[in-house]
DNA sequence: CCGAATCCCATGAGATACTG
DNA sequence: CAGTATCTCATGGGATTCGG
């Protein structure tokens, strides 16, 4: 009975508003971006962490988990020995790049603007 | 388009990340977004809260003092006493709307979906 | 009326070490 | 190889209180 498309944002179950919680969160947007590069082919779980400097293997897991689990990414173990695991965009997934396309746009476009206003509001002080 | 591989997301100072991490916390989308719907005219600070039911002092005015600091609002105080303080968004602020409604169409397009692989995925625990 | 200060808790996230 | 399990720390965020 959600009268969702409401745009309210205001309504603590607000899509925009848990969207904005997973894609806010360190990992997310960049494991997004390298998989979209990387499609259709998969990538295994080292071959991420090599694309993605800096992260831990804990936060790629947890990262991935949590793309698994939103439907955005879609796992696929080799039953071999060593295993080994394959990530890949969903359909879903896929369509966040848009968005996220736009966000990298404003972003690159503004954030000098962003700096410039930061260091002048700290002058004044 | 440009270098991919290694491309600015993986830099610390990415302004893709950077913007992720302000538009991430918890009240700044709704209050770009507020501001927006009152655009052109300004917006006091209780009438803010007001419009913006489960936020408290401490983050409304936190959350305004980063977008100020950002260059996103415009703060302005009438020596009035007691005084008052109105908020607006500048160009750059305004600037911004246009990805979060992206990001918003997003959202109410397909969390019902994000939902259902959340659903599936736990049932299938 | 506006907002700063303080206290407190929950969570994000890194480092390290351990298993099938 | 691909994880999970702890430990630890920094930060976000809420409730409340105080001040100009």
């Amino acid at each position: 009975m959600t009268s969702q498309v409401r745009g309210d944002l205001f309504d603590p179950a607000c899509p925009t508003r848990r969207l904005l919680d997973r894609i806010g969160t360190k990992w997310t947007s960049m494991t997004v971006k390298v998989l979209a590069e990387a499609a259709p082919d998969e990538v295994r779980f080292a071959d991420l962490r090599r694309r993605m400097p800096g992260i831990s293997q804990k936060m790629l897991s947890a990262t991935l988990r949590s793309l698994v689990r939103d439907g955005l990414v879609a796992r696929r173990v080799e039953p071999t020995v060593p295993p080994s695991v394959h990530y890949r965009l969903t359909d879903l997934g896929r369509s966040l790049e848009g968005p996220l396309a736009v966000v990298r746009a404003w972003a690159e476009e503004h954030m000098a603007e962003v700096d410039r206003a930061n260091a002048t509001h700290d002058a004044a002080e």
